[in-house]
DNA sequence: CGGGGTTTGTTTACAGTGTAAACTACAGCG
DNA sequence: CGCTGTAGTTTACACTGTAAACAAACCCCG
């Protein structure tokens, strides 16, 4: 209204965004436009000027969540090396499905599969691809696939089920998992050739 | 409202159940209260005299279908030996995703978390674990978590995804990850000594 | 400096939703 | 017969997403 906001102009959107993603993981569902558009102090049809409807904002949340796992999933790749590395992923993986588990839900929920969205999933995706061949060069599509699944198995299994697993229970059940993947035989010792 | 109505009087609870639950694999998202009512040609305030609201609806929904899946999880596991009886249940749990996505998610949502739901998700959850212990006796309850994580993992990721994985191309990753879990060592041979 | 066009927001309005409250029709049973 | 419980109804309200029309603030060009 007056020109002594303390906002920026233009950053609306991206405070619907951060509150959408906030709001997400305070529990209650999906937030009510009406809601987010109250808590920002704006008019209820405030956020059509920056999304074309509702799915759009989230569309941007999950887009975001994807880019900011991305990052994680990489400061874990570079935290450890070889297979450790990957196991590392597996952990920040679960980590953050745990630390934000409305995002998570709707990243991997219909919403999140618009086209939007789908550039920042596939930069994800290829964190985990890039370890896995470094791995195993031979099939890393079907070992990537494998992997992926597990972890995402375990991080969905632990929001919804609250399986008393902890972390390093998680991070032993990872290990076990990806070592049984055959991955690991390139990695830890030097290549021995093997059928 | 009339004596000659063809559906015995108790029926409206379990039609407001198959309703909604045809409703939601018909593609758009969990189906209004009004819409369902409307379909079942009833007033929109029916379903309050069998559900204190739609989140007891659903919740009866998941209820079901986690029977209806712990059945499949059954018929699958009976239909083949040792191993391949852990395979076609993992099979058939991805097909189960595929046929019925919106059930699926429902099961695996906040929704799908009421404490009805419960006990028939804990008799699905036991289909997999009985098969795992007879296979691998010694840490089972660690092998049925990565195992449930792969299966559950394909599902989601494939329902998510669209990865255009194939049956067999799913089949075979099944295979890979199972026997890499460590749990084929005593199913088809005879017992050895193994640390 | 002024003036038009774009951007960003506003108010108003409407259809659809979940659900509370009060009411009605009907069954079985004393 | 009346009493009571069950299954359903109509009405009403707060809330949602969103379309339409309008207003103020910005940018850029003269």
């Amino acid at each position: 209204m007056k020109p002594s906001d303390p906002s920026p102009p233009a950053g609306l959107r991206q405070k619907l965004v951060d509150a959408a993603t906030l709001a997400l993981d305070a529990g209650a569902g999906e937030p009510s436009l009406r809601a987010l558009a109250r808590d920002l102090g704006v008019s209820a049809m405030a956020s059509y000027r920056h999304f074309p409807d509702k799915a759009a904002l989230m569309a941007a949340v999950v887009a975001q969540g994807f880019v900011r796992l991305s990052a994680t999933l990489a400061a874990a790749d570079a935290s450890a090396p070889g297979m450790q590395a990957l196991v590392a992923q597996g952990l920040a993986y679960v980590d953050f499905a745990m630390a934000q588990p409305g995002l998570f839900r709707l990243m991997f929920s219909p919403a999140g599969q618009a086209d939007n969205a789908a550039a920042a999933r596939a930069q994800a995706y290829n964190r985990l691809s890039a370890r896995v061949a470094a791995l195993q060069p031979g099939n890393p599509a079907a070992a990537t696939l494998a992997c992926w699944a597990v972890v995402h198995g375990l991080a969905v299994l632990q929001l919804d089920h609250a399986l008393a697993t902890s972390r390093e229970e998680l991070r032993e059940a990872l290990a076990v998992a990806i070592r049984g993947l055959g991955v690991e035989q390139q990695a830890v010792n030097p290549p021995e050739t093997r059928g």
